[in-house]
DNA sequence: GCAGACCGAATGAACATTCAATTGGGATTA
DNA sequence: TAATCCCAATTGAATGTTCATTCGGTCTGC
């Protein structure tokens, strides 16, 4: 990823942020430009539209969260240990990037996300969909869709993201752990 | 609950339709009025603000999902069979009710409903955090939080609702009955 | 002195909300 | 029964505000 010019990503940023405690409606661009320390102008020198803002952000934002998912899913290292770093790394990932996991539940339930491509063609759900299928293929986790497994996966994640990121609960290392081994009890075969 | 006045409940069913299609942003209230077949004035006559309404109208969608946890949670039925019909009837209900679905998780991951009550004084959340202790003091579930077991599994409820019901992916009856065991196999005791 | 980055006041459209006026039907009176 | 009154329900045009977007101009590095 080229670097991203600094007055570009501080738009990203405060957008994010103010979009996590305001939404949508709520964040003016004239907010937003204050916020980043940027004239109303200068966005529009970046941005066309307040819509083309928001759909760049989240690209830009999957983006980190594809990441995670390429850093912890290895082919060399063993399924399960796979599947536990990826929950883990993912989990950890949305826990510390809280303004990101409530801009993308946002972006996610809204009239914006339904103007995109289909799951298919999103990079994110691919590699999660061929992460699962690899599972399958090894005989380790129960003949499901792979779409399936996936999304009640991530949907646990998500969750439990949400979950601690509200300051309503908090979990330790144990209770985590307890969690991750449930939902591996779950997907997983044999049992 | 009392009958609610015709105009009233037009306007509910408006917003909720509209707000599904076109976000909080997008629904005016002028655009509600015509939907619903009143003056713009008449939904003043109602509710205060636009918030108001929408909060309002959260409360009246969020009534209906008790109901279904109501009927299917009864200390009379094995806790097993019970969690099964209250899996399958909430994922029926949204499957069925997608506006209130989309409308729900649009509006839980918007700034409306962090001005609201904590998830302790939550009826929803209440009936369904006692629904799991009562499996844990049976004796059936692994003995992890119920406020975590309830969030898992109404997550996994919503993340299917969202898949099947936005024509993605269809799930069969049998397809359905794997899911469903699959989580079971995920929270319950034992193994 | 050129080009692109940047500024921020100005513009116009969209919107939530208000309110003066109208309706309709149920109670009260004659 | 008819005439009258009352008031909640309803209307929709008008109001004032907020906001996305524009654009003429300034600045900065080359």
């Amino acid at each position: 990823m080229e670097p991203i010019a600094d007055k570009k990503k501080a738009i990203f940023i405060s957008t994010m942020e103010l979009v996590r405690d305001k939404g949508f409606h709520g964040t003016p661009m004239s907010m937003v430009a204050k916020h980043a320390g940027v004239a109303a102008g200068t966005i529009y020198h970046y941005f066309e539209s307040k819509e083309q803002l928001i759909t760049e952000l989240f690209d830009y934002a999957q983006q980190q969260v594809i990441e995670v998912v390429e850093q912890e899913t290895c082919a060399a290292i063993p399924f399960k240990d796979c599947f536990f770093n990826l929950w883990g790394g993912l989990y950890t990932f949305y826990q510390n990037n809280q303004n990101l996991l409530r801009f993308f539940e946002q972006f996610v339930n809204s009239p914006y996300s339904t103007a995109r491509p289909p799951l298919e063609e999103d990079k994110f759900y691919t590699l999660l969909f061929a992460f699962f299928e690899r599972g399958i293929q090894e005989g380790l986790l129960k003949e499901v869709s792979p779409k399936i497994l996936a999304t009640l996966t991530h949907s646990s994640v998500l969750s439990m993201a949400k979950l601690t990121g509200s300051g309503r609960l908090h979990l330790d290392r144990k209770e985590l752990e307890q969690i991750l081994q449930l939902i591996w009890d779950g997907i997983a075969f044999d049992r």
